[in-house]
RNA sequence: GCGCCCGUAGCUCAGUUGGAUAGAGCAUCAGAUUCCUAAUCUGGGGGCCACAGGUUCGAAUCCUGUCGGGCGCACCA
């Protein structure tokens, strides 16, 4: 195991353990001062494949601290690298960059790791067991999901997943926000629905109540739990029943919601339960402890008009510009109950009490809350003295498009494109794959049209097939070879050419990039590099045309044929990996 | 008025945490199918990286400002 991982690391990690070795050597030598930064140095493939397979800057970065030249610096530290047997070639190049250029063995040895690590290749252990805690989601229970919810929950799935991957140990967490007026209106919506369901007639649903359909099965359960008892009975004596049962049903909703689109949570923690524990008043004591929650006054809201019915009131205040908010935050209301800021703090404090690190994937219409909650974080940071990583990303709106105009969905009308439609209107069997992809095919602080014409039929142009299309083609290939008797083989790899090494060279990138990924918590990147990997693959596929002698099987050449399908079941791999951290099915045949 | 995000080809979007001559798909033009899946491939045209300064060996990327688009600016959730 540890020699695979080994061969792993050569590449690229590899190679900057030994490019830092060649600089320690030359700071003995003189050549550099002693405990020179190195800040800035990297090791990484060019962007042009035509200048070699790594590249490094680290005579221009050093030139000046060597007082010397970069090309001069770089010809020193090219003559010690050259010592490398795996170095085939070695230039300057332009200001002063270091061209690498590795032997063939070294591809060959990474096509060995991906076959001895199979489903393990591109996993690292760079998160070192971390706990993360990922909250996303977190719809109000108040619905079924709907496109908009779609892009966070995706991404915030997906990057669990890459960070999973990448050897944290990952929490995925929905917050039910079961304790706010909102509930209460579906209460009442729900009472309705219950009432309609026992035979009256309730007639169009009044301005302020949840008007959906969705709440007519919710009623009719609580009519078939509940007979006539509540249908007489004064609100006091049936809501928190009925908020209860309708939250509950709800939730069972969203959950198959989101089974849609492969998304399931390790925890779904409830506000209502965070207050029955009394977690925000054990908060606010700590925090008042630590001098962080005063009693004061909020200023008059700036910029627009004043509300009509603003007046200055007394109120527990969190220290929130401290730690870089505009403005104090309350945590309490005038009338005593908690504010949800009140409560989502001591709910952060409580994801906190099991995870290393938080990360919290929110909709843009939230942008106004980050620095309060961040603020939050880094004062339970600074009072138990231990630092707790904490991001909020973003996930911008997406605008849905059908015909080239702009969907308008409004949840008070009733009138939203749900999950589930969209899974209809696309096919229950490809809805997934084809939702997931063309979400994680930008980066989500970007926002985005879905364009439903585009997406439906796009059984041609939609990535997601293109990226499937070369997996399946790469089953079908080891398929039809195995019917002909051949079988992939590492007996004879040194026969493939500079075209199949060029394959292998993209594929060894898939370890360096998901943990580039992972670092920078961006999901999206490795969508992008299989639609590369997958291209590269077609093109290759494609010599086949005029070149018999570039198919992968070729009949008369065993050997080859032999060390083409390893090659292949090697890419499949890869690419199976990568669409597996995505969430995305990869297809046997299409 | 303030805060956050964005501005890259006609359109939709990438751009490896600051690298070399700025990339892909769609659209458009010209080609490839007696062949393991053409849901594929090859090539052409198309750019003031919104604009102006700054930082440095080097900027689409970082900083400041301007313009444009989106989201938000209750004791709501």
């Amino acid at each position: 195991m540890s020699d695979t991982e080994n061969i792993t690391q050569t590449v690229h990690a590899g190679f900057a353990a030994k490019l830092d070795a060649v600089l320690t050597a030359l700071e003995h030598d003189g050549v550099l001062p002693a405990d020179a930064p190195r800040k800035g140095v990297t090791v990484e493939p060019p962007r042009d494949p035509s200048h070699g397979d790594l590249a490094t800057n680290a005579a221009m970065v050093l030139a000046k601290q060597a007082k010397t030249n970069p090309r001069e610096l770089a010809g020193k530290i090219i003559e010690k690298l050259s010592a490398d047997d795996a170095v085939e070639s070695a230039e300057i190049a332009g200001p002063g960059f270091i061209n690498l250029r590795l032997g063939a063995s070294v591809w060959l040895g990474e096509l060995h790791a991906i076959a001895a690590m199979g489903e393990a290749y591109g996993q690292s252990t760079m998160g070192a067991g971390r706990r993360v805690n990922v909250e996303y989601v977190s719809a109000n229970p108040t619905g079924p999901m709907h496109m908009g919810h779609c892009r966070g929950a995706v991404v915030g799935d997906a990057l669990s997943s890459l960070l999973e991957f990448s050897g944290h140990k990952v929490t995925r967490e929905y917050y039910i926000n079961d304790a706010g007026g909102q509930v209460d209106v579906l209460a009442r919506s729900a009472h309705l629905r219950y009432l309609e369901a026992l035979g009256e007639d309730i007639g169009d649903i009044p301005e302020g109540l949840y008007p959906g359909d969705y709440l007519k099965p919710v009623g009719a359960a609580l009519a078939k739990l509940h007979g006539d008892a509540f249908k007489d009975a004064s609100e006091e004596d049936w809501l928190d029943t009925f908020r209860t049962d309708a939250v509950a049903q709800m939730m069972e909703l969203i959950k198959s919601d989101l089974h849609l689109l492969g998304i399931s949570h390790d925890l779904f923690s409830s506000e209502a339960v965070l207050h029955a524990k009394g977690k925000p008043a054990k908060a606010e004591a700590w925090l008042r402890e630590h001098d962080l929650v005063y009693d004061g006054v909020l200023e008059a809201p700036k910029g627009k008009a004043p509300p009509e019915d603003w007046e200055p009131v007394e109120l527990p205040l969190f220290r929130s510009t401290k730690f870089g908010d505009d403005q104090d935050r309350p945590i309490k209301k005038s009338d005593g109950k908690w504010t949800y800021f009140g409560a989502d703090l001591a709910y952060h404090m409580q994801k906190a009490e099991n995870a290393d690190e938080l990360i919290d994937i929110w909709g843009a219409d939230h942008a106004g809350t980050v620095k309060r909650i961040k603020a939050a974080v880094s004062a339970l940071s600074e009072g138990q003295g231990k630092a707790i990583p904490f991001d909020v990303k973003l996930v911008q709106m997406v605008q849905l498009m059908r015909d080239g105009e702009p969907v308008k969905m409004s949840k008070r009308s009733g009138n939203f494109i749900t999950i589930a439609d969209m899974v209809e209107e696309l096919g229950a069997d490809v809805a997934q794959n084809i939702i997931r992809f063309t979400m994680l095919t930008r980066k989500p602080e970007a926002q985005m049209e879905f364009d439903f014409a585009k997406v439906v039929e796009a059984s041609k142009d939609n990535p997601v097939f293109y990226v499937q299309y070369a997996h399946a083609r790469i089953q079908s290939t080891l398929r039809k070879a195995a019917a002909e008797g051949f079988a992939p083989s590492d007996a004879h790899l040194d026969q493939l050419g500079e075209e199949e090494l060029e394959l292998v060279k993209q594929a060894a990138q898939f370890p360096r990039l998901v943990e580039a990924a992972a670092s920078a918590r961006e999901p999206h990147r490795i969508a992008f590099y299989l639609y590369d990997l997958a291209g590269a693959f077609h093109a290759y596929w494609n010599l086949g045309n005029d070149r018999p002698d570039k198919r992968f099987i070729v009949a008369q050449s065993p050997d080859l044929t032999g060390a083409r399908l390893f090659l292949a079941l090697q890419l499949g791999q890869t690419i199976a990996n990568g669409l597996r951290i995505l969430g995305v099915e990869a297809v046997q045949e299409m």
